[in-house]
DNA sequence: GCTCTATTTCGAGATTTATCGAAATATGGC
DNA sequence: GCCATATTTCGATAAATCTCGAAATAGAGC
């Protein structure tokens, strides 16, 4: 069920807040950033931001870290990378992307 | 606003049925696919794939043409590209993909 | 053990979504 | 103009989502 999955990935980053969210977390590289620094920086309720980080992390595209009492929260690029590789893939395997001669009427 | 554009398309593309929509234009080339096709091979209401078509259309990842009193839906490629370059520029721009030592504060 | 900060869970309200069947519209042929 | 086929719009229902504030939990330090 590859599809099940990308559909779920794609809809945890198909929301403004949480694309913003994670495209902070991908600038941030390895670094990542904590749950409060996020909070701050994206302007919502603590609760709601938690709400959807669980939404990210249950799909993989995140993951946390606990250091003492912060949670650092980090992008993970090669769930990312797989994402891209499945659009990239039913888009150019058996079509061609820049279908010059349209009309393939077959 | 790009990542509102990018949040609404991939919102569309983030629900089973519809990605399954989509994969199945994106397979079918430039040639395209009745939505009375679609109806069968996917197996749904044609008001429900209606619904999710126009879903499509609105954010641009698929196109419409009028053939006699059929209607011929096409995959937008370009669309799809903006949308990986998109994922990829966040994912890769500032950060690298490989992050081995992050801290692009910046 | 108590306290402080950081974060999540709970409970709730408003909005959006997915799905369907029935009815309406569009296009072409007779 | 009327009929047949293709597709959309309407109306309705059930389920999911987004958002918040308040309360609960987790970890560290005194």
């Amino acid at each position: 069920m590859k599809l099940e999955q990308a559909a779920k990935q794609l809809e945890a980053l198909g929301n403004p807040t949480r694309l913003n969210l994670y495209r902070t977390l991908v600038r941030a590289g390895a670094a990542g950033r904590p749950v409060g620094y996020l909070q701050e920086s994206l302007g919502i309720a603590a609760s709601t931001l938690s709400h959807h980080l669980h939404r990210l992390i249950l799909t993989g595209l995140v993951s946390q870290e606990r250091q003492a009492t912060t949670l650092i929260c980090r992008a993970n690029y090669p769930i990312m990378q797989d994402l891209i590789g499945f659009l990239a893939d039913e888009c150019c395997a058996d079509a061609g992307c820049n279908p010059v001669e349209g009309e393939a009427a077959a």
